[in-house]
DNA sequence: GTATTTCCTTGACCCAGATCAATGCCCGCA
DNA sequence: TGCGGGCATTGATCTGGGTCAAGGAAATAC
């Protein structure tokens, strides 16, 4: 919660290349993988490749909303701030993950890379351009938006209404059923290693928590054997089922 | 936050009518304004006009997401339900709001007429096919979408971050800035006569409160002369300005 | 190898808001 | 005009999670 006033952002690398697009590692998760083949190039015009060194914030909150983005690698926390430095971190943006889509002239979050983090970035009229001429692409990110509110309605939820046990738990389930393989339910038995790139600080403002009911809250799940606690960037999910049953409130 | 489970969907007056869009007076605030005035009788052809008693269900969390709905008159509360009863509503739908986003195949929320409620309903597949036929629609839709998601930001950090106080200015100043006339700062000296169609127990629910708590803080408003209580559906806001401040956390 | 910093954990205590419990008010109805 | 049933208000008390404070552990710096 405390307000860590990092420095403006600091952008190193920043370049452009046509047939970046091609080689794009991002795409088959992010909104461009409904842009065929042939026309890459025309996309890898429009896109300016950018790196941000971890801490960096490169989208500020009120900020003119000139740029677009589509994160390629690493993953950003995405936050607004009271006056007084309280912090909400509404999400976290992991590659394939669209960013921009406030229509209004300004950004209504600030954005900040939890590591190293590459982005897209469209300036708002090539962006404009692209949603012309592809109309797959706006069909796309209607389909995004339209996913982000409804995970924006469950997080509302767990705001709202549920304890400091079950947000915790609905956290390590949601970032457990990130994982490539298992994309559903694992049995009581197997073991969900889940990396976490963010501090206990950061998990706190997304659960709207402080971070010693973090870690007290972690701990005690420890204790009762539902997870194991590696190291500090990493959980290990023993009891899928039943943290999935606390997270949804069923206890 | 008490589950009182209301009985399914009662619709009465279902009808259909070629040229009700001509004369819809909901038009303008919603998504159809989009759609020219030679193509009215196109859109009217795929629309059903629905009318939904107060304290009935037309949409049910976890049921096939068959039809989307723009609300043409009335207001319609939008809620997602805890297992054990805990209720978090994520908004209000009055006149010319668009419902039903959802790409799932199923409801993320349930959504209840609070007065007498008009919709008119599209199936999916109908839908689809103004979409294609109508690119200025879709677009529309995406900048909706955009702007439900700037707003639901704003309300995880309500939920997550702002105090009790902090959650009933910002409920306020929000109803007052719907207001036709006023949609910005009044000063402090004006009034401005807010309707609430909704209970005490529902703003609970929309703020991450109990009905209690939501009581006595609009008492303690009152008691500070920011506030007048003729009833239980209106409030007088007296200073616009001292909320607005408390609402941003600036006290 | 030691110092410094940053993050995390744990304990003791406190408080904003929840819970429990009356009571009041308004409105429709007979 | 009085009665009954929802809401809403208000008071008394309780508690989950916040705050304050004191280490600990791991990473980076020197």
């Amino acid at each position: 919660m405390t307000a860590t006033t990092r420095s403006r952002p600091l952008v190193i690398d920043v370049h452009r290349d046509q047939s970046i697009c091609a080689h794009c590692q991002a795409r088959p998760f992010s909104v461009c993988s409904v842009i065929g083949d042939d026309d890459l190039e025309r996309l890898g015009a429009a896109a300016v490749t950018v790196t941000v060194q971890p801490g960096h914030t490169f989208i500020q909150e009120g900020d003119p909303a000139e740029h677009f983005f589509n994160v390629t690698a690493g993953t950003a926390k995405l936050f607004k701030l009271l006056p007084d430095g309280r912090r909400q971190v509404t999400g976290f943006a992991a590659t394939g993950y669209f960013l921009g889509l406030a229509v209004s002239s300004s950004y209504a979050f600030s954005a900040e890379a939890l590591e190293l983090v590459r982005v897209c970035r469209f300036s708002r009229s090539k962006l404009r351009g692209l949603l012309d001429d592809f109309p797959a692409l706006e069909k796309k990110l209607l389909e995004v938006a339209s996913n982000e509110l409804v995970v924006a309605q469950e997080q509302m939820l767990l705001l709202g209404r549920k304890t400091a046990r079950e947000r915790l738990a609905s956290f390590l389930i949601a970032r457990a059923n990130l994982l490539p393989h298992c994309a559903g339910h694992a049995p009581d038995g197997a073991k969900e290693r889940i990396h976490l790139p963010m501090t206990r600080s950061e998990i706190a403002d997304y659960l709207g928590l402080t971070i010693e009911t973090v870690s007290r809250t972690l701990s005690r799940f420890k204790a009762e054997q539902l997870i194991e606690i590696p190291n500090n960037t990493e959980i290990v999910v023993l009891k899928h089922e039943t943290l999935d049953n606390i997270a949804t409130g069923m206890t």
